[in-house]
DNA sequence: TTTCACTATTCAAACGTTTGAACAGTATCT
DNA sequence: AGATACTGTTCAAACGTTTGAATAGTGAAA
């Protein structure tokens, strides 16, 4: 019933009694066939329903015209939204994406590189896990020559093309900020400094307190996976201080709402005994009460850059890897989590 | 430098002095070949870097381990669950998983399909956009006789498997919840009435009201795409009528967010004035206050079971598409925006 | 009429792997 | 010694497409 065989270029041939080179040329609009053949081919390949074996011609072609892309996780704001854009690019210049998942895992991470590379992708846009801090896989990447390009999560060391924003300069702006609104112990809740954009986030940090005469107390930095519960237990410690902070700056949303709901659970005004500050702007940031202001990380832009740069690499014929940094700027988005003003004002 | 040509079979066969298939055979563990010869293949893969061509092994076997999934979007609690699921059980057997976005948009729908095609993947799992209303492009795969299964979003007359939770029962059950309440005027925003189970959502809701003895009124039933603005709108042209409804049961969480923040802005008591339920348990449900009442669509079972199902028919050689439904159940989960009894209790 | 240029097509090999059949060699049984 | 069975390997074709070179056919220029 179901035509079982799949029809070929060859079926096409046959039907129309030429060879299946000049349904291939007819395909691929070769200007040295004739408008005859190329009409008849096309109503030939309604009629026989063809489908284009993509597997033939990528291994024929040498050229896949698949990109994998590595996310952590597909559910959040930023990373979907950078797929999203990554994907609206690309498939402009006939690239199929492929998305797969590392869930922060590092052997998740290995796994998708592997079946990525398997499956003869054209190129990888990744982002990396959390866990990872051996690049071997990305450098396997590198050494068969496919272009390999970072977004937001990347280290220097790999020298390849990067795409992420200023996390120094982000953080930086969020503790002059606070220090705008007169916060003066400002906390950090940051992520593990093995990985370079918070590590960026914590100097940020830092190198912002000195320049602004505010004391660097370690007893108000802490790193951490940057979760929900470990917003909770930092803050609950922080709270435990003898001098709590006056404002907490979380390099992550989420950690920023599990400090939240221990600052509601404790009856403390928010900002004003304590003012807030996430990092990422998740949607959920802007659906709270009240909102936590963060850093927007320009996803789309971010997406689409990236997805530019890897057209520049692959159409380049002689390119070497080489490390190089696209920082795009971030944007400090100010909720009511730390708007003093705006309740001083009212009251 | 780096290796231009990359290794294939022919280089590991060339390096030991045995013939490709000899080497082909080796690496697929073939019972004939010499466990010395195993080894020598084994050391040599290594030895060059081999990195075997998916391409080409797909093409020659006819089959590409490769299966598509196509959601609505990523970046949402629900599909971004039941995707990693699905990639979850499947990478156990082997397969790999191309994820795609539709962006509830038909077009890209229709795009996604065709180049899933292309790339010949062995099966095809998916849940439709919002917009799709003609069946077609899904037509097209059936009758290709590559495996479909559909889940959450799906159509009876397509034929298929299908895998997703009770939305009529689902609907009655947050009915009846709202009724234990005590709400005796219940409205309903709901989801455009064309797509299956929006329309049995509509349906369950009305049902029960029947079954409770409650007034069924058209002036408390609407029709929207379900987001943050609808919500907000619906809500509010509720609260305009002479008499207003005593709950809302919103068929997606971002309406019933919508419709949260206006009974917010207009201090109406929620649940006491008026009880709010969603639907789908997004993330920002049980992160907010007060916690939204929603349904759990169990994603983590429907994605395993998604992928079972497509395995079933992949493995059997001689099966014909039909429509077989598996239904999950679903759990209705209580929070602050419906749960009267806890206020009444402390007050 | 030969030569040249052009057009439309065919030829043949190639991409890298898999696989059943064929084959040679050794061991086992009668 | 001959038949039989088993082991380990090679042979050759195939999967569906692409592509440069070759070829045939037509018309025009010399």
């Amino acid at each position: 019933m179901e035509n079982k065989k799949k029809t070929t270029i060859k079926d096409i041939a046959k039907a129309l009694n030429i060879t299946p080179s000049a349904v291939s040329k007819a395909l691929s609009d070769h200007p040295r066939i004739s408008d005859k053949t190329k009409k008849a081919v096309k109503k030939a390949v309604k009629d026989l329903n063809y489908q284009p074996n993509h597997l033939a011609s990528a291994l024929r072609k040498g050229k896949s015209n698949l990109v994998g892309v590595i996310v952590p996780r597909a559910n959040s704001n930023f990373f979907s939204s950078v797929v999203q854009k990554i994907e609206e690019r690309l498939s402009k210049e006939g690239y199929n994406v492929i998305i797969t998942q590392s869930n922060e895992s590092f052997s998740k991470e290995c796994k998708n590189i592997e079946s990525l590379l398997y499956t003869q992708v054209d190129g990888i846009i990744a982002s990396m896990a959390n866990e990872t801090t051996v690049l071997d896989h990305y450098e396997t990447i590198k050494s068969k020559g496919i272009p390999l390009i970072m977004f937001d999560r990347g280290e220097d060391t790999l020298e390849v093309d990067y795409v992420g924003i200023d996390d120094y300069n982000s953080s930086f702006a969020v503790v002059e900020h606070l220090k705008n609104q007169g916060c003066k112990r400002i906390a950090h809740i940051g992520g593990y400094s093995h990985t370079r954009i918070y590590k960026n986030r914590i100097i940020g940090y830092k190198d912002a307190l000195v320049a602004f005469n505010l004391p660097v107390d370690d007893e108000l930095i802490y790193e951490s996976k940057l979760k929900i519960e470990d917003g909770r237990r930092i803050m609950q410690q922080l709270l435990e201080l003898p001098k709590p902070p006056d404002a907490v700056f979380a390099a992550g949303d989420f950690a920023a709402l599990g400090a939240l709901q221990v600052l509601e659970e404790n009856n403390i005004a928010v900002p004003n005994d304590i003012a807030l500050v996430g990092f990422s702007n998740e949607t959920f940031t802007s659906l709270i009460k009240p909102g936590i202001s963060t850093i927007n990380q320009r996803s789309e832009l971010i997406g689409t850059l990236a997805a530019e740069t890897f057209l520049k690499r692959v159409n380049d014929t002689n390119w070497k890897p080489k490390l190089n940094k696209i920082i795009v700027d971030s944007e400090l988005i100010v909720r009511d989590s730390s708007n003093k003003t705006k309740f001083l004002d009212r009251s």
